[in-house]
DNA sequence: TTCCTTTTTGAATGTTCGTTCAAGATACTC
DNA sequence: GAGTATCTTGAACGAACATTCAAAAAGGAA
C-alpha cells in the first residue's frame, strides 16, 4: 500500500483558479502540471482525465462556497446584515480584477453550455442550491421583521441572484469602486425595499 | 480581376452563430468551414486567420445590434414603452433556449478575458456604447415625465444593463417563462420608480 | 478568344493537444 | 527486511488543431 502525496485540496484549487483564469478549453494539461505540480499520469490517475479534473473541482468549489455562506451568514443577528455583508463581498471581488476570485459555476456554465449536459446539470443543481439558501435566509429576515412579510422569498432570492450575475459581468468591463458599489447598493434597497 | 463569391454578411452571421453555441476555443475550422460554406483557404484569404474571422463577426454583430436597437426605439413615441419592448425581447431571447440568441459580446468576454487584450478592448467598448445609448434613453425618457428628473441616467443606464445580464445569466440554468418575466417586470418597476 | 489576376479548393504541414504506458520510486504489510 | 501494491515520472502516442500552399477554376479586361 502507498498514499497519495499530493494534497488532493491543494490540487483542486490551483486546477480550479486556473479553470477560472483560462477557462476549461483554453487550460492545457501542461497548464494544470504548472500549476498543481502533478505530472500528467497522476492526474489521470486520480482524476481519470481532464474533465474529471474538472468535475472534482466543481465539487471542491461548492463544498468551500458552502463553507463560505455559512459563515457569511453567521456574523450578524440581523439576516439583512449579513446578505449586505455578502453583496459588499462580492463588489470587493469584482474590483479586485482578480480572475480567481470570480465564479467558476457561471465561468464554466458559460463555456460548457450546450456541449456537455453533465456538466451543465452538476452547475444547475449547485446554483439552484445557492438560490434556495438565498430563499431561507430572506425567509428568515421576514421573521425577523426585517422585510414585509407579503413579499415572496423566492422572488427575492432569485432577484438577488440576478443582480449578484448582472453585477459580476458588469464589473467585467467596468471595474470602478465606486460605480460597483453603488449598483450593489441599489440592488440591496430594491430587494428590501 | 474577380469578387469573391461569397456574401460576407451570411458568413460572418454563421460564424457568429457558432461562435455563441460552442465558444471560440471549441469552434474548429472544420465546424467554421461546414457552417459558413467557406474553405480554410477562403477564410484566411478574406480575414487573416481565425481570430481574424471572431474580429470581423464581432463589428457585423455591433452592426446588426445597433440597428435592432433603433428599430425598438423607433416604434413608441414614449420611451418607456421601448424600453419596456426591448427587456420583454430579451425575455424572449432567453426562453427561446436558443444560443444563437444570446449575446456574442458578454459570451466572448467571459472566454477571453485576461488572454486577448485587444478583444476585451473591443468588446468593452462595444458594451460602453450600449450603455450610452441607453443613457441617452432614460435621458429622453426624463424630458417625456415618464421619470422623476431626480434620478441619474447613468445610473439607470448601468443599472439596467446590469439586469439584463443577470437575466441572461439566471435564464441559463432556469428559462422557465414566468419566472423570467417576473423578474424582467421587477427589474424595469425598479428602474422606473 | 486570350491573358491576367484573384479566388477557390483541399490536401499537406507542423504544432499542440489530451491521453497512455512502462519503468522507476516509495511506503506500507507481514 | 523482503515483498508487493501503489504512486510518480516523463517520454511517447495518435488525434485534432490552426494554418499554409500550390494547383485549379473563374471572372474581368483586352
Amino acid at each position: 500500500m502507498r498514499n497519495a502525496e499530493f494534497d488532493r485540496e491543494k490540487v483542486l484549487r490551483s486546477a480550479m483558479n486556473a479553470f477560472m483564469n483560462k477557462g476549461f478549453a483554453n487550460t492545457s494539461m501542461q497548464d494544470l502540471k504548472k500549476v498543481t505540480g502533478l505530472h500528467p499520469g497522476s492526474i489521470y490517475c486520480a482524476f481519470e482525465n481532464k474533465r474529471g479534473l474538472l468535475l472534482a473541482a466543481l465539487e471542491q468549489y461548492r463544498l468551500d462556497r458552502t463553507t463560505e455562506f455559512e459563515q457569511f451568514f453567521s456574523v450578524s443577528q440581523q439576516t439583512t446584515d449579513n446578505l449586505k455583508s455578502y453583496l459588499d463581498n462580492v463588489v470587493v471581488e469584482c474590483i479586485s480584477c482578480d480572475n480567481t476570485q470570480a465564479c467558476l459555476l457561471t465561468k464554466a456554465l458559460n463555456e460548457t453550455a450546450e456541449q456537455d449536459f453533465e456538466v451543465q446539470q452538476i452547475i444547475s443543481n449547485n446554483l439552484s442550491m445557492l438560490q434556495q439558501a438565498f430563499t431561507e435566509k430572506f425567509e428568515q429576515a421576514k421573521k425577523e421583521k426585517s422585510i414585509c412579510v407579503e413579499k415572496d422569498s423566492e422572488h427575492l432570492a432569485r432577484y438577488f441572484l440576478m443582480g449578484i450575475y448582472g453585477l459580476r459581468t458588469f464589473a467585467q468591463t467596468h471595474p470602478e469602486p465606486e460605480i460597483l458599489k453603488q449598483l450593489a447598493e441599489q440592488l440591496y434597497q430594491d430587494v428590501l425595499r
